[in-house]
DNA sequence: AGGTTCTGGAACCCGATAGTTCCGTAACTT
DNA sequence: AAGTTACGGAACTATCGGGTTCCAGAACCT
C-alpha cells in the first residue's frame, strides 16, 4: 500500500518484510476455509507462525488486513497473450484451464468474502478490481480474439457473455456447494459457453480457417 | 415442522400462533438485508414486534430459526403449470418473469445465507431442497416444454443448461452486486438462455409451430 | 376466583474475538 | 556497549451477541 522505500533508515531491528506475503496468504487461506466472519486475526497468525502483535504492528483492522489480502491476490496468469492462440475458441479454454490450477483457491477466498461486500463498499470494489474483472476480462479477450476469427456469432453482448463461466463457477462454488472439478469446468466451457458464444456445438469447426491440433 | 394440531388441550394461555409467521418473515427480512452472522435474535424479535423470550419460546437456536426460515419460504407460483403455455420457450419465459416479482427476496435472502453453507450441512439440505431446486426444476420443467415442441438443440445437458439463469442470477446478486432489474432478467433469457438452448437467438420461431401471440 | 401459560420488555450471564499491552529475546545503528 | 525497534507469545480489556431468567399483564382453563 503506502511505498516505506525511500524512509531515512529507521533505528533499531528492521522490519521482516517477507513476514507480509505470509501473513496475507494466511489470511487468503484462512478465508477460503472458514470466511470472514469466522475467520479470526489469532488464526491468521498462528497460521503465518506469528504474534497477533506482529500482525496489528501492520495492519490497523481486520477489515485492513483482509483488503490487503484481496488486493494482493496474485493475478500474474491472467493476460492474454499467456494463453496461447490455438485457433477455436474451444481450444483457448482448454489452454485456460490447464494454466490456472491454482484459480480455485482464489474463487474460494472470494467465497469467504461475498457475505461482507454489501456492507464493505472499499472491499466491493477491490475484490471486483481484483480478483472478478481480471477473470471476466481474459474470457471477454478470448472472445474478442474469436470474434476476430469469424468464430463468433454476431449481435452478441461480449460482457454478458463474458460473465457466463465465472456467473457459473461461483454458483458451483457458493451456492451448489459441488467441487470444481475438471469435468464441471469442461462441460461449462464446450456446453454452454462455446454453443452460446459461436451458435454452434463445440466439436464443430468454423469453416474460414483449418482445424489447429490441440494438445 | 412438528404436528401440534392433536395435542391434548393445554392450559393457561394458547400461544398465539399468527407470531410464528410473522417472526419467521421477520428472519428473512433480517437475513437479506443483514446476512446470517450480522442478523442478530434481538433484530428478528424486535423487527416481529415481539420479545426475544417469545423467539426462544418457539425455536432453540439462531441456527434453527434461520432453518425454518428457509424451510417455510413460500413457493406456491413456483410449478409448471402456474406458467401458461405461450408456445415458445423465449415467451414462457417472459410469462414466468411476470409471474415472480416477488422472487428478489427469496434471492437475497439466499445469498445472506451462503456463506453459512459451507459449514451448516442440515442448512445447506433445506436451502437446496426449498429454495434452489425449485427454481432450477421450473426451468427445466420449461425446457422439457420446450424440447417437447422440438424447440430445443439435441444432445442438451438439461440439468446444466436449467442452472444457467439461477447463476446468472446469484452471481449478478452475490459477486457483482448489480439490482436484479427486469433488463438483466430480460437479458439473461433472450441472449443466454433461448439462444443457449434452442441454438437460435431469441427472436426466432421454430417452424414446426404457427406463432402464439405473447402479451 | 385461582391456577396456568402466554406476551413483550428488560436485566442478566457467558463465551468468543477484536484489539492492546507487556514480556524476554533478537537484530539493527551509533 | 547502549539504545531502539521488531519478533513470537501470552495476558489482558472491552464489546457484542446468543441464550436465560424474571417481570407484570393478558388470555385461557376449571
Amino acid at each position: 500500500m503506502t511505498t516505506p522505500t525511500m524512509e531515512p533508515r529507521r533505528l533499531g531491528r528492521p522490519r521482516d518484510m517477507t513476514r507480509d506475503a505470509e501473513i496475507l496468504q494466511a489470511a487468503r487461506d484462512e478465508l477460503a476455509e472458514r470466511g470472514y466472519e469466522r475467520m479470526t486475526v489469532a488464526a491468521v497468525a498462528a497460521r503465518a507462525g506469528a504474534g497477533k502483535a506482529t500482525v496489528y504492528r501492520r495492519w490497523a483492522s481486520k477489515a485492513e488486513l483482509v483488503l490487503d489480502a484481496a488486493m494482493c491476490t496474485a493475478d500474474t496468469a491472467l493476460t492474454i497473450d499467456r494463453v496461447p492462440d490455438t485457433g477455436s475458441l474451444a481450444g483457448d479454454l482448454a489452454a485456460l484451464r490447464a494454466l490456472k490450477h491454482h484459480d480455485e483457491g482464489v474463487w474460494q477466498a472470494l467465497a469467504g468474502l461475498v457475505s461482507e461486500l454489501p456492507h464493505a463498499p472499499e472491499l466491493a470494489s477491490v475484490v471486483h478490481e481484483r480478483m472478478v474483472r481480471p477473470r471476466v476480462g481474459l474470457v471477454r479477450a478470448l472472445l474478442e480474439r474469436a470474434a476476430a476469427r469469424g468464430e463468433v456469432r454476431p449481435g452478441l453482448d461480449l460482457d454478458l457473455v463474458a460473465s457466463v463461466p465465472s456467473a457459473m463457477i461461483s454458483y458451483r462454488l457458493l451456492v451448489s456447494g459441488e467441487p470444481l472439478d475438471s469435468d464441471f469446468l469442461v462441460k461449462v466451457s464446450d456446453e454452454i459457453f462455446v454453443p452460446l458464444a459461436t451458435g454452434r456445438p463445440a466439436g464443430d469447426r468454423v469453416s474460414t480457417k483449418t482445424p489447429v491440433a490441440v494438445g
